[in-house]
DNA sequence: GGCGGAGTTATGTATAGACATTATTCCATG
DNA sequence: CATGGAATAATGTCTATACATAACTCCGCC
């Protein structure tokens, strides 16, 4: 009835962890409690990467000793990690680091890939640009990204039935994702290389409405003018940049649908 | 540097409440743990209205002896209830009814006051028009709201340091509140009303983008044709239907930044 | 070989008790 | 009357233990 994409997993519990954040190496004073340290001690080696999606994370009974605790104190902060959705638990077998959640259509483009498919859409993808360059000096996000280095652009357009979609504009870290150099963008997006290389990540997104310029009027197959949806990101993972981008969809065809509650 | 509205409070933990849901009065089989039904039974009584916020909920000591069980077990579900952010503790106090978050921009109007505000902008409001009629039969959403009786029409103007901001055309349900039949909402707006009387609701978001028609152009004193950002909210309590509002920005001035992340 | 059951292991839930912390009440003393 | 301090009552954390449950391993019997 409403139809359209899915806003979803959208959550800000931790979105002051773009602007400020406590270095992690155990400061802050005395009164942290043990569950709290256990858990965060775990959560900053997920974040971070060390422990990847897939990963066991120590036994109860290690986390136990390693700590010099009862069970029922690892276990308050394994089950904390659960809820939060880092980690799962299987008996018998031990916990696990989750998959990161891949129904978060507003953070990337490739969710629209299985929305489409799941209203009968086909969905397909066409790589415009791909290049390798400076950033630019007059852009704070371009310098941001390059941290000195060079940054990758690729440039696409994602289409539903054949008809134009969206068009996306991303740049790539190189400092951040090293890997992404060689990757192989021009038969799946980017965003679906960068879910998979670089899970866990934070997110700050901007909407706004903005007329079909001449490139997108082309593109997107809109009338000159003609309101679109542009939605930029920017990513970072572990406190660095990843990637920003820059996604137009035709204001008339698209809207970004989410369902929101108080209670959490 | 972002500027602009922020995103936040942006949860899907719970969405599916709007489709689909158990009905609350115990019913699923038989494993079901203790503490997630000490948990359910004061979920559903803060989320009907039953315990408003800043009431007291029962002490640890009397839901041990209510559902004769240990203290460990009770602290856990009420521990729950505060990591969902629906309950706080006071020591030796007691513990309460949380306020609803009132830093959901995204949720509501009400929220651009304090946002400008803080920017050192002042915010106006002023109101349009105000009516109580039958809904039209030929729309889904307003049949929903009335749910056989009549709703009632509030539109009015947000303004920032005197230029329109926004404009708002909010339907409420008088089924479901019917003192909003005799608020006055030609100084505040109706939604900071409804926050007030209406806490612990459910929301569905739709964010497009669309061409000023001769009305916008008017009251946000925008060109003919030029891009605005719609949103449009529909309103839940315990299940049943509060309101809908659309509102439009003008496209070239505002937009909506939210921070995410993956782990939540 | 394969099938089934016993054992093993890690998580899942709950208990009873201990001590700490915080904030309130209330009383005694100056 | 004010003020300091003890008693009190709630949450905050942690322990040690118990039993339940799921899933895997291994072993023996047909």
């Amino acid at each position: 009835m409403w139809g359209a994409n899915q806003l979803r997993r959208a959550s800000t519990r931790h979105f002051t962890a773009l602007s400020v954040e406590p270095t992690d190496n155990e400061p802050q004073g005395k009164n942290v409690t043990l569950h709290e340290r256990i858990r965060k001690g775990l959560e900053s080696r997920i974040l971070s990467g060390e422990l990847k999606p897939g990963d066991r994370i120590p036994f109860e009974h290690e986390l136990m000793e390693q700590f010099s605790c009862s069970r029922m104190t690892v276990n308050k902060a394994v089950t904390e990690l659960v809820n939060r959705g880092l980690v799962t638990r299987r008996r018998r077998a031990g916990s696990f680091v989750a998959e990161p959640p891949s129904d978060s259509t507003m953070l990337d483009i490739p969710d629209i890939q299985a929305d489409l498919q799941q209203r009968g859409k086909a969905y397909s993808y066409r790589l415009l640009k791909r290049h390798v360059r400076a950033p630019l000096k007059t852009r704070q996000v371009e310098l941001d990204l390059a941290r000195g280095g060079e940054i990758l652009e690729v440039v696409s357009l994602h289409s539903s039935d054949g008809k134009p979609y969206a068009h996306e504009c991303r740049l790539i870290s190189l400092e951040a994702v090293p890997n992404s150099r060689t990757a192989d963008f021009s038969v799946s997006p980017p965003g679906s290389w960068l879910l998979d290389h670089v899970p866990w990540s934070q997110a700050e997104h901007r909407i706004s409405a903005i007329p079909a310029d001449a490139e997108m009027t082309a593109l997107l197959d809109v009338p000159d003018g003609s309101p679109c949806l542009l939605l930029e990101r920017r990513t970072w993972h572990d406190q660095s940049p990843v990637t920003y981008v820059r996604q137009t969809f035709p204001g008339d065809r698209h809207s970004f649908v989410g369902a929101f509650s108080h209670t959490t």
